[in-house]
DNA sequence: GTTGGCTATACAAACGTTTGTGTATATCTA
DNA sequence: TAGATATACACAAACGTTTGTATAGCCAAC
């Protein structure tokens, strides 16, 4: 077989044509005739033609490479915002790079040099749970390279971003607890550094205030959204004079360590104490009772995240004027969260 | 700022030497005084000189790219594959591209089409669950790309792969479980076209024979592999006449349903039925008990995929010859599969 | 003092595209 | 009919590297 692949010149000699009306019959062109189109479009495909990304790269000056760094993918969230970036870039013809940061800055710093050596065109991140500072991402800037952070995004900084409404997600999911007659809840709460964990507590707090209820602050307890965490969490929740009857958790996996505590003490979940959790993973579909829990619009984001990209990338001026996006999250009421009252007119 | 990023050419400009020269000095080469590379390597940093990959791709007709397809990256399985994937596609330098085929064949092939448009230099791909036939790798073959399949594969394709042994895994783990004292060993199987499945249930058999136990075809349930199916399949096997006190399942997805399936029965587990799964995934400890589980090595797998890839290559003959490593299982005994007599004992 | 063999460097072609500009032919306008 | 316009194509430079080959300077050997 061919030792070297059919190139755009091959098809200019067999055709008698010049090279750049290949080139530009490929590219569908206004100024190469119809005729010679279809000549060429016809002969590439029987030479099974394939266009050099390298070669159109570099005398473009670009490498239809996207950069994307997130925590890990080991959980529902991440992947499939994942899945809904590689949707939308490969759409717009680019290929994504995926680097994982294992929830630690110095990692991150190495994924970005990896990025950055392999020429993307521009790089979405959601930072790691241990980054406080923004030093690494200096090089991007200075490169004129579009950055779009997603999901976590450092408190106070003017950038470009797409995250959910985690105060109204934070708000909807205690005020549904407040609704279902729940009045002393609880909450698991992340470091407060980050954006999402900062918001969701805030909502909590708000639908508190809306009810009249006072913030009582050992009802809150402030982790690092682990399932041991969670676990603790609920231990030393029990151990108070006056337990909660619900808590609200900024995290799924706390909830489910709570939840796996609760039955080893032979408590009923949500009769005993209702839960509900934050991320909507997959796994709150193994549990029982199944866990309510918010939906992050995992695919929306990455989507959104994407599509952000594109339009500062459209801006040749290279300096970007921040945009932010916003997502509306979604609570998904299951069992782990059922009426107060019903639930004890059936108990009896 | 400079609107262009420093080239090679720059830096032979300023230091008044060749071209070639400075590219012969970056790459360390042997002809060059190390004075002259002493100097080259200083001015690159001062001007935070960058390779152009692409620029060196086209011209050496390599563009340091290396596909992989999964079927989907929720699991903690496929993770860590690409983990171990990844650590020694950086080492080579690679970037890693990833595409979910999301256990699809319409899906794989797409994936095909978009590495291969990407110009990767190898292709690694663990096969979906539905893929029965190899048409769409044939593209692959033809243009002389390395193709390596890990962990699952076309049964008797003559390819390279690495996988696990899976019949010594299915036999440690049914060995383990009869060891223990469990008699009436059941299994969940899954589809037989797929190498792991098959050689999971062969190993199964084969523990079986070894302890003179007749294979009772009525307790092995052939399924999906999904959560619900072991809901089903343990649902199934209580109701038989003579229930089983164990199960291997080939998979911890369904040993899972069936785990939940038997605390909403009130049985125990392992006192009234033990259970032993396939992956080690994340999961195996958010259960109660925590769940007895067949390591898959998965990082190994994923280095040692790569690694494949670079061996192959380097026969630059083309016709690569179908090379295989197997790599050893681990079983992983916690307390989902504890010893029948001592608990019988405890439960006395 | 010619030849040979080093060493360290320069020259130039090539990789496969894209794209600005030049040009031949045909068509239209005055 | 001369000139303007449009159409469809060709020419050639450029993108930033790598790499085979040529060359200049130097020293040793005959």
């Amino acid at each position: 077989m061919a030792r070297t692949r059919t190139s755009i010149s091959d098809l200019a000699q067999q055709l008698g044509i010049s090279i750049s009306t290949v080139s530009r019959a490929l590219a569908d062109h206004p100024s190469i005739s119809d005729a010679t189109k279809k000549k060429v479009w016809k002969l590439a495909k029987a030479l099974h033609y394939q266009p050099n990304h390298m070669a159109a790269g570099l005398r473009k000056g670009r490498s239809n490479l996207l950069g994307v760094i997130v925590p890990h993918i080991d959980g529902h969230f991440f992947t499939m915002v994942v899945k809904g970036i590689e949707a939308v870039a490969a759409k717009a013809g680019y290929n994504v790079l995926i680097c994982q940061s294992n929830e630690d800055v110095a990692h991150e710093q190495k994924n970005i040099e990896t990025l950055l050596n392999a020429q993307v065109e521009g790089i979405l991140v959601s930072l790691a749970r241990t980054t406080r500072t923004f030093t690494h991402f200096e090089k991007v800037r200075m490169q004129q390279i579009p950055l779009v952070f997603f999901d976590r995004v450092l408190e106070g900084l003017d950038v470009s971003a797409v995250v959910i409404d985690d105060r109204e997600g934070g708000y909807q999911a205690t005020k549904h607890l407040l609704e279902q007659g729940y009045r002393r809840v609880a909450h698991f709460s992340g470091p407060q550094h980050l954006n999402i964990y900062k918001n969701r507590r805030q909502g909590y707090l708000d639908a508190l205030h809306e009810y009249n209820l006072p913030v009582v602050e050992e009802l809150i307890f402030n982790c690092n959204m682990a399932l041991e965490d969670g676990e603790r969490g609920i231990e030393y929740l029990l151990a108070l004079p006056e337990p909660p009857d619900a808590v609200f958790s900024a995290s799924d996996f706390s909830v489910v360590g709570a939840l796996q505590l609760l039955k080893q003490r032979g408590l009923r979940v949500p009769q005993d104490i209702a839960l509900v959790g934050f991320s909507n993973e997959t796994f709150t579909s193994f549990t029982d009772p199944l866990l309510t829990s918010v939906d992050q619009r995992c695919e929306q984001m990455g989507q959104a995240a994407v599509r952000l990209f594109l339009e500062m990338r459209e801006e040749n001026d290279g300096l970007y004027s921040p945009r932010r996006v916003v997502l509306q999250p979604d609570l998904m009421v299951r069992a782990s969260s059922g009426i107060k009252q019903q639930l004890e007119v059936e108990a009896d």
